[in-house]
RNA sequence: GGCGACGUAGCCAAGUGGUAAGGCAGGGCUCUGCAAAAGCCUUAUUCGUCGGUUCGAUUCCGACCGUCGCCUCCA
């Protein structure tokens, strides 16, 4: 079994190996915390999750950085209704940031991404950032001018060998305005002259200023993973020109490659557009996490291939709630049924070695390039099977239906994150609820076999009020809540 | 203008040089007091269009049409 990755680097499709055996590096361009984020940002953040899980599934080392950027794109244009909104409110931008930070880690809990490793963020590394520019300007790879420090495009050849651009194109195509003090249209910003009334600035060999757009991405990344590190993911969109300038600074700065393999996540479309703050077109996690659970909205993301788009729309959505509750309620009629399982009885799908079957079919299509999709298919199939087995077989052992929830835990569970967590079940699960459950279910049960209907849908229909599901089997009723 | 991606059933979405996964929705049946859940069966002679290569293409090549992304902060 060999993972297979796409590098953006090479355009191929190769083989992965990590630089240091058993270990992986991986650094992933995190957000500019200035607002609430959205469904956009859960795409790449949920499919970078999963590539991270999976890694971990099997069994290497990770760690994983995301930084936080917290400074350089909080410019006071009067734009930016955010800072005016601070300054209005006598807040500090650090305030602001820390807010939408906030927000954005409760997002990320919310939908199970798991937290990086490291989240180092933009304002805590200004000296290393500042280190690191000197060594630029040092080695004839930048030059300033008034107070302004500009990395040169043109002491790097291969500029552009990620996003496959040459600097030529780049000239022809310019549709900004060019600085007149920029040496070549496609040189960009190492540091940035503050105006006085600049919200956050820092003293600096060339004066007050700020870092760059993209510098603190190289300077963070390799300071925590080294150089070259093994994967830098991200959202595509970012591939010109914030990728290519982290590889031009990075590779400037040290004689090494930057990063081995380049990961980066196709963009969440609303109606074939890319969902974006510009555009309005966008909802919330927040938004979203109240119409739809996040296990449904990790599928929804998952349902199409990482590197594609996914189109965004309430019916996708709600087919996604529809398809990951039908993987749930297989799972919990293997929960239900463990309760009341003989220790010998038949044992299926067995044979471990149709559960084997299964893992192997689920790896395969993750080894290749994280196919979620597929995997997810596969899990569909476990599913049917896994029903058929229930309906057909009253007897099945204990140790059948525990390895059945194992595959579940481990693949839906553990690599994928769309399993509901345990404990909302057991959270409403007390003794004295157990024992209210059972005198109105005794209720019941004489209601039916009085068939007096009536009560026995009252008491059904207020049930479900609370979340509480009754099911009726030919064995006897049983109830579940779903909160 | 430059670079790039995509176009598969009602919707979402995998995939392969040899005859189309999976989910949702729809239809029929089983189970049920009725539901719900579950089960069984069913829904693309066809993969944007037109050519080419091939014994054979949805899959390779070319043209065209359409949609989108990046080139400016953006995950």
């Amino acid at each position: 079994m060999t993972l297979k990755v796409y590098n953006y680097l090479s355009r191929e499709m190769e083989v992965f190996e990590p630089i240091q055996p058993g270990r992986v590096g991986m650094y992933v361009c995190g957000p500019t915390v200035y607002d609430h984020s959205h469904l956009g940002h859960a795409k790449t953040y949920v499919a970078m999750d999963v590539i991270v899980r999976y890694l971990k599934h099997l069994g290497y080392q990770v760690r994983h950085v995301r930084n936080i950027t917290d400074v350089g794109h909080l410019l006071d244009s009067g734009e930016d209704r955010i800072l005016r909104g601070a300054r209005r409110h006598r807040l500090e931008p650090m305030e602001v940031v820390e807010t939408y930070m906030n927000s954005f880690f409760e997002d990320m809990d919310a939908l199970k991404v798991q937290r990086p490793n490291i989240s180092p963020r933009a304002t805590g590394h200004i000296p290393e950032i500042i280190q690191w520019i000197r060594d630029l300007l040092d080695a004839g790879y930048a030059y300033e001018v008034a107070g302004n420090v500009y990395f040169s495009v043109e002491a790097m050849p291969d500029y552009g060998k990620l996003s496959r651009r040459n600097v030529e194109d780049l000239e022809a195509g310019v549709r900004v305005q060019v600085r007149d003090e920029k040496r070549h249209p496609a040189d960009f910003s190492l540091w940035k002259r503050a105006e006085p009334e600049h919200l956050m600035q820092w003293p600096s060999p060339w004066g007050a200023g700020y870092p760059g757009w993209h510098i603190e991405c190289s300077v963070m990344s390799t300071k925590y993973l080294g150089q070259p590190f093994d994967i830098h993911g991200g959202g595509l969109e970012n591939i010109f020109p914030h990728n290519e300038c982290e590889i031009a600074q990075a590779e400037a700065h040290h004689d090494a490659d930057f990063a081995k393999y380049w990961v980066l996540v196709g963009s969440l479309t609303v109606n074939g557009i890319k969902m974006s703050k510009s555009l309005g077109n966008f909802l919330t996690i927040k938004d979203a996490l109240a119409l739809y659970t996040p296990e449904a909205i990790r599928f929804f993301i998952l349902s199409g291939h990482y590197r594609g788009p996914v189109d965004f729309s309430r019916e996708a959505l709600e087919a996604a709630q529809r398809g990951v509750q039908r993987l749930h309620n297989t799972l919990r009629a293997v929960r239900d049924r463990m309760g009341t399982a003989p220790p010998a009885g038949t044992a299926i799908l067995s044979d471990v070695s149709a559960l084997t079957d299964y893992r192997k079919a689920f790896q395969e299509a993750m080894e290749e390039d994280f196919n979620t999709p597929q995997a997810l298919a596969v899990l569909f199939e476990m599913v049917k099977d896994v029903n058929q087995q229930l309906t057909q077989k009253g007897d099945l052992s204990m140790g059948s239906l525990a390895a059945i929830e194992k595959t579940f835990g481990d693949l839906a569970g553990s690599v994928l994150g769309i399993l509901p967590a345990e404990e909302k079940a057991s959270a409403v699960s007390s003794e004295l609820v157990e024992g209210l459950m059972d005198i109105i279910m005794d209720l019941r049960r004489e209601a039916r076999e009085a068939k007096e209907w009536e009560r026995a849908d009252m008491l059904r229909n207020r049930l479900a009020l609370l979340g509480i599901m009754l099911n009726d089997a030919p064995a006897g009723s049983s109830w579940t809540y779903e909160g």
